[in-house]
DNA sequence: AAAGGCTGCAACCGCTCCATA
DNA sequence: TTATGGAGCGGTTGCAGCCTT
């Protein structure tokens, strides 16, 4: 109760100190919640919020515990297969971010809803179009996600796409959700890590693959906006959104101007801003 | 250099579900 | 059966830091 009375001594009042705490929280406060749950336990999250003495509630000390202060969080950049795997889990489950989040080791259901709206629903904005619509779920599927493999596969020394493919485990053999490799999954090992994705996705990925008539027309020209990819000769990486990465990286109209060719050619009236 | 806008993320809110008395 | 409290979930907000003009 010290180091909490320590936290608030700048407390101008009473009856403000009566108050429950709420924003950002302190070091101290997380050194308070650290070792109060390595003592007892993550669980009856309000008697922690009253025995420790920090004055939040219950809920907020949960949330502070699973989103960053336990300690198998993972920390920096979502990877490929991580992304890959929010695309094809939220495809199937829609917005079910800690069913999400169970498949995804370390990660958080906050994090990965940011993710989908801070990324994601971003390119949908750009397309003009609602993350449920028609386009947005052909977008992903025909040219993101297999790109996301394609760029997965290519990183893991040296894996086929056959390899990958191989690696599909028997769907008749029982094993524990969510690991070891759930029956249906493809398993992904890159980087001490390993990453789970749904077997069904893996035919997308095949050498017929919507991936292959995406990279067959990379280059070609999207007319009607002043995009004149033409010019891009020597195109580099493709970025995660299926544009061009490095110093060619496309920029967000040009990624609107290629998707829009590519799915609704017919169509003039689309316009970015 | 400064101001305003934008982005990403941490945290909160309200609701639902579930266990227990 | 119903009331109550705790836990968990998805949606939303606030703000720090970055970017653009």
């Amino acid at each position: 109760m010290e180091d909490y009375e320590r936290i608030n001594s700048n407390s101008p009042t009473h009856e403000e100190d009566s108050d429950v705490r709420k924003g950002p929280w302190t070091e101290e406060e997380d050194a308070i919640l650290v070792n109060f749950v390595s003592i007892h336990g993550d669980a009856r999250w309000n008697h922690i919020a009253r025995s420790s003495g920090l004055k939040r509630t219950g809920k907020s000390c949960r949330l502070r515990w699973l989103n960053y202060l336990r300690p198998d969080v993972r920390r920096g950049n979502i990877t490929l297969e991580e992304q890959f795997m929010i695309l094809k889990l939220h495809s199937l489950w829609g917005n079910r971010w800690s069913k999400i989040a169970q498949y995804l080791p370390g990660r958080t259901d906050n994090e990965i809803k940011n993710y989908w709206r801070t990324r994601v629903q971003k390119q949908a904005k750009h397309l003009r179009c609602d993350v449920n619509s028609n386009l947005f779920k052909e977008t992903m599927r025909n040219v993101w996600m297999p790109r996301l493999v394609e760029r997965i596969n290519a990183q893991s020394l040296p894996t086929t796409c056959e390899q990958v493919e191989s690696m599909i485990t028997d769907p008749s053999q029982p094993v524990n959700e969510p690991s070891p490799v759930e029956p249906g999954f493809v398993q992904f090992s890159q980087n001490h890590h390993q990453q789970f994705v749904p077997a069904t996705e893996l035919s997308a990925t095949s050498s017929n693959s919507p991936a292959e008539t995406f990279s067959d027309v990379r280059g070609g020209v999207v007319n009607g906006s002043g995009y004149d990819p033409s010019g891009q000769t020597g195109f580099g990486e493709f970025n995660d959104w299926g544009c061009v990465g490095g110093d060619n990286m496309w920029t967000d109209e040009e990624s609107f101007w290629f998707l829009q060719d590519q799915f609704c050619p017919d169509t003039t009236s689309y316009s970015y801003n």
